[in-house]
DNA sequence: AACAACGACAACCGCCTCCTT
DNA sequence: CAAGGAGGCGGTTGTCGTTGT
């Protein structure tokens, strides 16, 4: 029971009672008092209909217009972390924790910035997974990272980063480097080249002390063997004007944010410096629908690898949103399409399975071992990934959603024909998987766009304006930032295996 | 079957920054 | 310029389910 603290609650939930949850919501002597503990479906509901009615933003204002008892902050929460759409349920896939462990190591515990690269992820999501992680290696007395990535920031998270102090004399401008025999991977920030702003030199970021030439992307440099291959053909239809996904959208500009697009996008299309002076980038005829031709496949040899393909590289990896936010953004029909069409190697996979054949370090391998068990082989996230969607939050989301929809007059309108026509035309070409997907979140995905077209208002005004990070334009920038970089590549159309196929549960 | 250990995760808390007035 | 509100971020805690003993 927590007790409104007088006005003094700024939103920042400074109740300072117990932590305890599933606190009631009834006041004492008649004293209103904000609900604590897990949401039920009904306030899943109840948010999801205010969310829908009001948009994202004014979060202090649910409770007053909407009669949920609970704070604004709750409220902000329960929808990033659960109710907005394009959340990727589920257990990390071995791609992701890969990532979080090379993110981890280039910025420490910021989970958000790490959020941003991880298109679906909530920081909430990648902490846990994070300090999970910690005391498990703890535990086992092992060191927090693989060999092969070497953490060289300033560690700003030591208190749960124990076992990897910042070694005396770590440079300021902190390195990312693989040093993996059979990745041959490195990154470092090429901050020099980097067009975009440093989001950790903005004020904006707590305390930071890095180097603010730090470039915000992990730029790959030439020698790159990176994670990723994408084959073509390779659609993107222009999504449809979203809301979307504010949390990731803000400070942490890059991962297909804005702010790691307009740079590139902005009107004079000058030449990238990391493309050099042949590289100009001119407008797009069509920005409703346009398609890649093209394979790009980063294990390419050197010698045959283009600026623009290690441009792309750095912009796949870097700002993987860039691509990924974009799907994720994307109405589900698109999602599907997106789903079908983005084929990603998982070399990764490919890449710790040469380990053995070239006998690295056994300690390196146990521990590339130990991270693809604990994602497949009957590890705890298998277990995860099976319940992902059947644990008990999942169902109350799940439940709340079905509320919702059964309940909104959005079913009864003609948008609800269109959604099902989409559902219908994306659930033909797409997995079991997918199609359920199609079936959890069309409608709050077509949804957002109808805020944006038909409530303008209340979008704009959402957030005082701060909370429209992704707009029309935006993705129209991202999509022309993408373009360009394809845009004199040629490719054969070879299909591959579409990996999304074998990534776990919803994905 | 009971218990402990562990992992995953939701949610809360406090602090911070930005924006508005 | 200052104050207050709003929102965001990172740290922490508590609960629940699973697994192992």
């Amino acid at each position: 029971m927590t007790p409104i603290n007088g006005g003094a609650m700024s939103e920042g939930g400074s109740s300072g009672s117990s932590g305890g949850r599933g606190g009631g919501s009834n006041g004492v002597d008649g004293i209103l008092t904000l609900k604590k503990g897990p949401w039920t479906a009904a306030e899943d509901q109840i948010l999801m209909e205010y969310v829908k009615k009001h948009g994202e933003g004014n979060w202090n204002s649910v409770q007053r217009n909407s009669g949920l008892n609970r704070c604004g902050k709750s409220c902000r929460l329960r929808w990033a972390n659960h109710l907005r759409p394009n959340l990727k349920k589920g257990a990390f896939t071995p791609e992701e924790e890969r990532l979080i462990l090379e993110l981890h190591a280039k910025y420490g515990n910021k989970w958000a910035r790490m959020a941003a690269q991880l298109p679906g992820r909530t920081d909430n999501e990648i902490k846990n997974y994070w300090n999970t992680r910690v005391k498990r290696r703890k535990r086992q007395g092992l060191p927090l990272y693989p060999s092969d990535i070497q953490q060289s920031q300033p560690n700003t998270s030591t208190p749960t980063s124990p076992m990897t102090p910042t070694p005396p004399g770590t440079p300021l401008i902190p390195t990312f480097s693989f040093q993996s025999p059979s990745h041959s991977q490195s990154l470092v920030p090429l901050s020099h080249t980097s067009p975009h702003p440093s989001p950790l030199s903005s004020p904006h970021h707590h305390n930071q002390s890095h180097s603010p030439t730090f470039a915000s992307l992990p730029v790959f440099e030439p020698t790159t063997t990176t994670s990723f291959s994408f084959s073509s053909p390779f659609t993107f239809h222009r999504p449809a004007p979203m809301l979307g996904t504010p949390l990731r959208f803000k400070r942490y500009g890059n991962g297909g944010t804005p702010s790691s697009s307009i740079p590139y996008s902005s009107a004079p299309q000058t030449s990238s410096p990391l493309l050099g002076n042949s590289v100009t980038h001119t407008s797009l005829p069509d920005m409703n629908s346009f398609q890649f031709p093209m394979t790009f496949n980063t294990t390419l040899p050197q010698t045959i690898r283009t600026h623009h393909h290690q441009q792309f590289e750095s912009d796949l990896m870097g700002s993987c949103g860039s691509i990924c936010s974009v799907k994720s953004e994307l109405p589900s029909s698109q999602l599907s399409q997106i789903h079908s069409e983005i084929t990603i190697d998982n070399t990764v996979n490919n890449s710790s399975t040469n380990h053995h054949q070239q006998g690295s370090c056994g300690l390196l391998e146990d521990l590339l071992d130990e991270a693809h068990g604990l994602s497949y082989s009957g590890g705890d996230n298998s277990r995860r990934s099976a319940s992902s969607f059947g644990s008990r939050e999942g169902k109350r989301v799940l439940d709340a959603f079905s509320l919702w929809e059964s309940s909104s007059s959005f079913n009864s309108s003609s948008e609800m024909k269109k959604t099902e026509q989409a559902k219908d035309q994306s659930s033909q070409s797409m997995p079991e998987d997918l199609s359920k997907l199609s079936n959890f979140v069309p409608s709050t995905m077509n949804q957002v766009q109808d805020w944006n077209n038909t409530d303008s208002h209340s979008s704009r005004e959402i957030s005082n304006g701060r909370n429209l990070g992704v707009t029309d334009d935006h993705i129209g920038l991202e999509m022309q930032h993408l373009a360009s970089l394809f845009h004199s590549s040629t490719s054969d159309h070879d299909k591959a295996p579409d990996p999304w196929d074998n990534l776990p549960g919803i994905c």
